[in-house]
DNA sequence: CCTTTTGTTCCGAATAACGAAATAAATGTT
DNA sequence: AACATTTATTTCGTTATTCGGAACAAAAGG
């Protein structure tokens, strides 16, 4: 491994949470010495991965062309984003689909509501396996040898106001999902808003993804839930067979 | 400058035109010895800019959450949209969004139609500056001095079947974009395709990005051309608004 | 005018990258 | 089943490159 590289890229992800940085503020956050900083930030902006603006530096244009062409690769995406927006026109919530990536959920698609109260959620965003619908649906239904390795070592920080904290709290409601083929949050992301998710299986059986519905707490009452519920799986249904997923017959969970 | 790093992210450019690599295949496109290959990409794995899909590496998901990023912080797309999906409506053509990237242009934003026969534009995208309608209209209002820096140097190579090649000719139709205010294209970028683009300014009266309506080029003649470009130049005029830009007074071309 | 802050260049020391070659693992062939 | 072949991974001594303190430059602030 190179290590030179890889405390470079760890300097990129400076620029997730700050839009822009100064060589000052780099130096400052990352505590390596400026001559360092310096390098990387010029490695970084020959390569077009950072311009600078001025004084300050922010991402470059190169990594919107990445991002594209990552968006456009992954076929769940692609499966999923017909039926995704047909499922906003019968529910009229917004829907997402997140997958995994390592021990986190990545939201990978959006189809947004015209409703005035909206939550909103960006492509791209990450979030811990364990704190909100979709990506819990994910960890339920992930193999359970590695979902109890995760489980073991996993830290629950609190992300929101109902962020499950508690490990025993987490399995119950993990055992449940598995057993009801659906999982519900209300303020474990971002306060005041709820989501039911579902999972999808690809052709060999294995979640790929999670399908959510996401909208404002007060709105997602059980009796509303008990309906957003079969529509959800139907259009789980829908993509998991076009990933090739053949039959109910839940394999190994 | 850090050789490391740069010679690494070149690696990760390949998979712009590749979607899937195997080690043996980065080494023979790249002629770098094996080992040196191996390391980067190790680097690239454990940054989440690369993933190992079986045999062979596809970009990660990190460059996801990177690409939307920056197409969430860029302003002019931020002011664009509405305004570009408002043209839509009125045209019932496709709407694209460019702007400049050193010497290339790249499209940052697209709002599609709902016609049958539709011309693809991926966002993220990049061209020439010399070829295509939007991309022109970049290279028309920018500053005259690095223009001409731009024309001396420039190698035009044909892209689709009607690329402009000749310096003389690209010179005629930049100083008429400028006359005229807008720049029209056939089949310079894919073929059958036709474009029709207005530049956008920011409150320093230099432009930051053009905008254009596609579509395929028998339909676009120029009666109809005519019709749309006082369509394109509101349009563009609402967003440049939108950015600080007063009044009509071009500062200094 | 001097002080302070921020960015950039220099250069010797030390480390981290390099790459040939060996090894391992997987695949294909006789 | 044994062998050949292809592809991935590890090892290791050499050397080029990164490293980072310090000096320098440029701009901002007092």
């Amino acid at each position: 491994m190179n290590k030179t590289v890889v405390k470079t890229l760890e300097l990129l992800q400076l620029f997730i949470t700050h839009e822009q940085l100064t060589l000052q503020e780099m130096v400052k956050l990352t505590k390596l010495p400026k001559t360092s900083v310096f390098r990387m930030i010029q490695s970084l902006v020959a390569s077009g991965f950072l311009k600078k603006d001025g004084e300050a530096y922010e991402l470059g244009l190169s990594l919107l062309q990445f991002g594209c062409l990552v968006a456009e690769r992954l076929d769940v995406r692609k499966a999923a984003l017909p039926i995704m927006k047909q499922l906003k026109e019968e529910t009229n919530e917004a829907v997402n689909l997140v997958i995994k990536d390592g021990d986190e959920a990545i939201y990978v698609e959006k189809v947004e509501t015209s409703e005035p109260v909206r939550v909103y959620t960006r492509v791209g965003r990450r979030a811990p396996l364990y704190a909100g619908a979709c990506p819990r649906v994910l960890l339920a239904f992930m193999p359970s040898e590695e979902q109890k390795k995760y489980l073991d070592h996993v830290e629950l920080i609190p992300i929101a106001s109902k962020t499950i904290v508690d490990r025993e709290q987490l399995k119950t409601v993990i055992n449940e999902a598995k057993e009801k083929g659906y999982t519900v949050s209300h303020s474990e992301l971002a306060d005041y808003s709820s989501a039911v998710a579902v999972p999808i299986f690809n052709h060999e059986g294995k979640v790929v993804a999670g399908l959510s519905v996401v909208g404002p707490e007060n709105r997602f009452q059980p009796s509303y839930i008990e309906q957003l519920v079969p529509q959800l799986k139907h259009a789980a249904e829908q993509i998991s067979k076009a990933l090739g997923f053949i039959g109910g017959k839940n394999v190994e969970l």
